[in-house]
DNA sequence: TACATTTGTTTAAACGTTTAAGCAAATATA
DNA sequence: TATATTTGCTTAAACGTTTAAACAAATGTA
C-alpha cells in the first residue's frame, strides 16, 4: 500500500494559510510571525512531514550531495578518507554518494556520468590506476562544479589536490634502511604512469644516489601492487644472482605478498632481507613479523578534501587552479625492517 | 564561472519543436518519427546534454536511488556486500547512497532521516549494535518504501532479511573443535541483544550439550567484539583456575586480539589453545598462525538484498512480510584450530 | 490626519522533467 | 467519397519546493 507523503501543501491546508507561508515558517523567515511558525512546526510534526529534497534541490539548484569516487572502499586508507569526508560534510548539511571505480577507467567514466546526472554539487575523487585520458574529469570541470582530487591525480588537472609527499617518503624509507645496514635495496613499485608511484620511484632513485648506493635496474620493478604482484616480484628478486638485502614495496598488499614468499622460503626478516611497505594498512600491524610502513594521514586528507569543497560552496564563482596541499608522511618502523637489538615478537 | 547547463528546452529551441517532443524522442517513444529522434540525439550530443535527475525524479516520483546503511565500511564483509549490491543495482539503473552508523543508534536515525529526505526508492540496512528501539525503521516502512535487512536485524521487523545460519555455524565450529580433541571450549560472544550474536551463543550452548561437554558460565563472555575486547576477554579466560583448551570468538577482530594475547604469553596455538573466529576477514589468512573462521557469503548476501529490492520495484504495491533468506555458512579451517599432523606454517 | 514604514501574508512564477489530453495531417478502411 | 484510424506532434498541467513581487493591515512618523 503506497502511503501518501505529506507535503507543504497539506500543512498549509490544515492551517488555512498558503504553502509559501509554510515554507518560510519552516525556514524561520523573519517575516513570519512567531505564532504561525509554532503552529506550522506543530502540524508538521503531527503529519510527520519530511521535506522533499528533490523539489528543493531542483528549485534552488543545489542538491547538497557530493560525489566521492575511489578505486575501492575496502582498503583502510580509502575507507578512512571517506569517513572523514562524510563527517565534515554532514555537519554542513551535505551528503555523499560513494562510487567505486575498481581501478577501471570505464567504470570511472560511468561513475562520473551518474554523479553529474544526480546533480551533485561537487566531486571528490582519487583516480583509478588505469586512468590516463582525463576527458571524463574535464567534463566535471566544464559543468562548473568543483573537483577535488586526493592521493591519485596530483597535477594532471588544474584543480585542488590533497596528498602526501611521496617523493620524500621514499627518502625516509631508504634512509631508514641504510641506517639499519642495508646496502642493496630493491623497490617493488606501482605503475609509473600514476604520478604518486612515479614520485616514489624518483624518490627511491635519488635517495640511493644520495647514499652512494648502486642503482641496479634488476632491483626496480613495476606492477599493480596486488598481493599476487608482490609474491611474483619477490620471487623474481630472490632468483637474482645477488638478491637484495632490503625491499621497499610501494603498497602494503604487495608487501604482504612479498612477506609470504620470504616466510615460505624461510628467509629471516629483517636479518636477511628487510621489508618496508606503504599505506599503513591495519594488517601490517597484525602479521608476523609486523611490517614497517608509511602512514598516509587518511583522516587529515579526508578532512582537507571536504573543507576544500566547502570553501567553493561559500563563494559564488568557481574558478579552480592547481592548488596542492601536501601533507608530511610518517614512517612507522616495525619488526620487518628493524635490525638492531630488540625482540622480534610483540 | 558558472556554466549554464543544457536542458531539454535548449534542444527543443534549436530544432524548433516542443520540449515534450524532445523528452519523448530521448525516451524512444513510438509516437516520435525516426527522423526527429535522430535529430534530437544529434543536438543533445552537440550541446553535451545531461538529463537532470532531480527534475525527472521529482516528476516521476522515483529517484532511482537506494540507501544503504551499514555499521562501517572498512570491514571486508560490509564492503563486499556493498560492492555486490551496487553491481546488481547499477545494471538496473539504480545508484546507491552509502551511510555508516558507526554502531551508533543516533547516527543511524540521522542516516535514515537523510535517506528519506533524499527520497530514496528503498533502503537496505544492517543494524547498529546499539539499536534496540526500532522506531526509526518503522518510519521507513510507514513511508511505503521497501526495507531490506541483512546480517543484523533478522525478525525484529516484518520485512525481508538475508543472512547466514548463525545458530548452525556455532554447531559447525564446536563440532570441529571437538573433532580436534578440545574438551573445554570457551565463547567470546557479541552482545546477546543483537540477534545474530544471541543465535551464535544459543548454537554454542546447544552444541556443547549435544557433545556432552560441561557448560561453564566462566567460559561464556559478552562484548563489543573489538580487538581490545578480544584481548581483555582472552586475558580473563587465561586467568581462570582451569583455562579453556579452545576459544570460539564471534568476530574476527576480537579473535585477532585474543591471538595477540596468546602469542604474547607464548601459548601454543592450536596445541594448548585452539582458536576460531567469525567473518573470514582477509587478515585471518594473513596472520601467523592463520585463524580458522566462518565465511559469511558476503557477495551472495549483497546480490540477494539487491534483488529483493528490485522485486518490489517491479510491483505496484509494497506489502512486506517477514521473509527470511538464510544462507549456509562455511567454516574455513586454518592453522589456529587444526591440531592434527600438518605443518603449522604455510 | 495624511503619509510612510513595517509586518505578515498571498500570488504566481520558476526549477527541468514527464505525461495525459488534444489536435491536425496523413493514411487506411468501407 | 466519407469516415475511421494512425502518425507525429503540441499544449498544458503536474511533481514539491523556493522566492521575488505584490499587497493589505497594522504601526509609526510628521
Amino acid at each position: 500500500m503506497k502511503k501518501k507523503k505529506t507535503t507543504i501543501k497539506d500543512i498549509a491546508s490544515v492551517l488555512n494559510i498558503s504553502a509559501a507561508a509554510v515554507s518560510k515558517a519552516l525556514h524561520n523567515d523573519s517575516r513570519i510571525s512567531e505564532k504561525t511558525k509554532i503552529a506550522v512546526r506543530q502540524v508538521a510534526e503531527n503529519l510527520k512531514y519530511q521535506p522533499n529534497h528533490l523539489a528543493s534541490a531542483l528549485r534552488s539548484g543545489k542538491s547538497h550531495l557530493v560525489g566521492v569516487i575511489v578505486p575501492r572502499t575496502n582498503s583502510n586508507f580509502f575507507s578512512s578518507v571517506i569517513q572523514n569526508i562524510e563527517e565534515v560534510l554532514n555537519k554542513k548539511g551535505y551528503n555523499i554518494i560513494i562510487t567505486q571505480s575498481n581501478e577501471s577507467y570505464k567504470k570511472e567514466c560511468d561513475s562520473i556520468d551518474t554523479l553529474l546526472y544526480t546533480q551533485v554539487d561537487g566531486i571528490i575523487a582519487s583516480m583509478a590506476n588505469e586512468t590516463v585520458d582525463l576527458g571524463a574529469y574535464e567534463k566535471i570541470k566544464s559543468k562548473g562544479i568543483p573537483l577535488i582530487l586526493f592521493d591519485r591525480g596530483e597535477n594532471d588537472l588544474n584543480v585542488d589536490y590533497i596528498g602526501i609527499d611521496d617523493y620524500n617518503s621514499s627518502h625516509l624509507i631508504v634512509e631508514h634502511l641504510v641506517e639499519n645496514g642495508c646496502k642493496r635495496i630493491a623497490h617493488i613499485g606501482g605503475y609509473k604512469r600514476t604520478r604518486i608511484f612515479n614520485n616514489r620511484v624518483r624518490g627511491y632513485i635519488d635517495a640511493l644516489k644520495k647514499h652512494n648506493l648502486p642503482l641496479d635496474d634488476e632491483l626496480l620493478t613495476e606492477s599493480g601492487l596486488t598481493i599476487e604482484d608482490g609474491r611474483e616480484k619477490m620471487l623474481k628478486l630472490l632468483s637474482l644472482d645477488t638478491p637484495p638485502d632490503a625491499v621497499y614495496v610501494a603498497g602494503d598488499y604487495a608487501a604482504l605478498g612479498a612477506l609470504q614468499v620470504l616466510k615460505e622460503k624461510n628467509i629471516k626478516i629483517p636479518e636477511d632481507i628487510a621489508l618496508v611497505g606503504f599505506g599503513n594498512e591495519p594488517f601490517t600491524d597484525m602479521v608476523t613479523p609486523r611490517i614497517s610502513s608509511v602512514h598516509q594521514h587518511s583522516a587529515e586528507i579526508g578532512k582537507q578534501a571536504a573543507n576544500t569543497f566547502l570553501k567553493y560552496m561559500g563563494q559564488d564563482t568557481i574558478d579552480q587552479q592547481l592548488n596542492k596541499i601536501i601533507l608530511d608522511s610518517k614512517l612507522i618502523v616495525r619488526d620487518s625492517s628493524h635490525k638492531k637489538n630488540l625482540p622480534l615478537n610483540t
